[in-house]
DNA sequence: CTCTTGTGAATGCATATGCATCTATATGGA
DNA sequence: TCCATATAGATGCATATGCATTCACAAGAG
């Protein structure tokens, strides 16, 4: 029987409920805003930081730890809003290049507010700077990298 | 225009990736084992706390963070898998009372060893005694409560 | 008692997700 | 060159989710 200390359940229990309230209040003032839900921010920006050249898909997926079948729908979707434009790859015919339109990151900056505006109410405003220091540190220590 | 230093940025973004890459991880293990998905452990493991008096729907609901429909068709699967029986509440004619069968509680101890296993592996390994108890403090700052 | 309003729970319909599979191209070896 | 295998990406089908609405009962006002 596997046992776990109370700290380890205390700390992961606290951080999935965070998380998922976390995002829920995002989720739901992006909605009000009439604004797309925030998966379609993470995509405008890994994609605009890409630049001009783009990025695939496969790279997009490892980067937002989506599974091959979300990315496609989720770029789908995305491209039928125009905020992006898809090309083929020369170099690989199987591939793509995504870009992002200048829809795209307008509606990136238009959503970044609304993001940024909750994470300082619920995150910052919450701890001090040593707190945060501290939290971002020990967070780091959990990444399934190793 | 609303900014947010470094570490809040940091910590916000390893929240996200580490709670995301965890439960997945945990989802599929779970899959592996033949295991119903961690939504269920969660409502059976608060309804097992309730004991044999029962809980109310809209209690669960408010203790698992879910939407009132989500809750509604969770607790059909879980009955429809026998896990679970529904009865009338006496006192309150539109309520209902959900008390733990004995296959449920047996399903909730299979699903604990997997659950509990990554949870070792990927968190309490990771941090000494000190590390846990000081995140468990940081996050419980984070509890959108206040 | 009756009417209005509030609350617990279910459900029809549209959209999103997960799984498995499929197509097309790439790559390395015989 | 030809074949086997691997990788990029899309998609059909089943299941799950979100939204809005609905139904049933509760509670308080008159």
């Amino acid at each position: 029987m596997t046992s776990l200390s109370p700290e380890t359940i205390a700390a992961w229990t606290s951080l999935i409920s965070v998380s998922t309230a976390v995002l829920d209040r995002i989720e739901t003032a992006l909605k009000r805003a009439g604004l797309p839900p925030l998966s379609w921010y993470d995509a405008l920006l890994e994609i605009e930081k890409a630049g001009p050249e783009g990025i695939r898909p496969f790279e997009l997926k490892a980067r937002l730890l989506l599974a091959q079948y979300s990315t496609s729908r989720l770029l789908d979707r995305i491209e039928t809003a125009g905020l992006i434009t898809r090309r083929a790859c020369d170099g690989d015919g199987r591939g793509q290049l995504v870009v992002l339109s200048a829809a795209g990151e307008a509606m990136r900056r238009r959503m970044w507010p609304v993001y940024a505006g909750l994470l300082a109410e619920l995150v910052e405003h919450r701890l001090d700077a040593e707190d945060r220091a501290q939290l971002a540190g020990l967070l780091a220590k959990l990444h399934p990298n190793a």
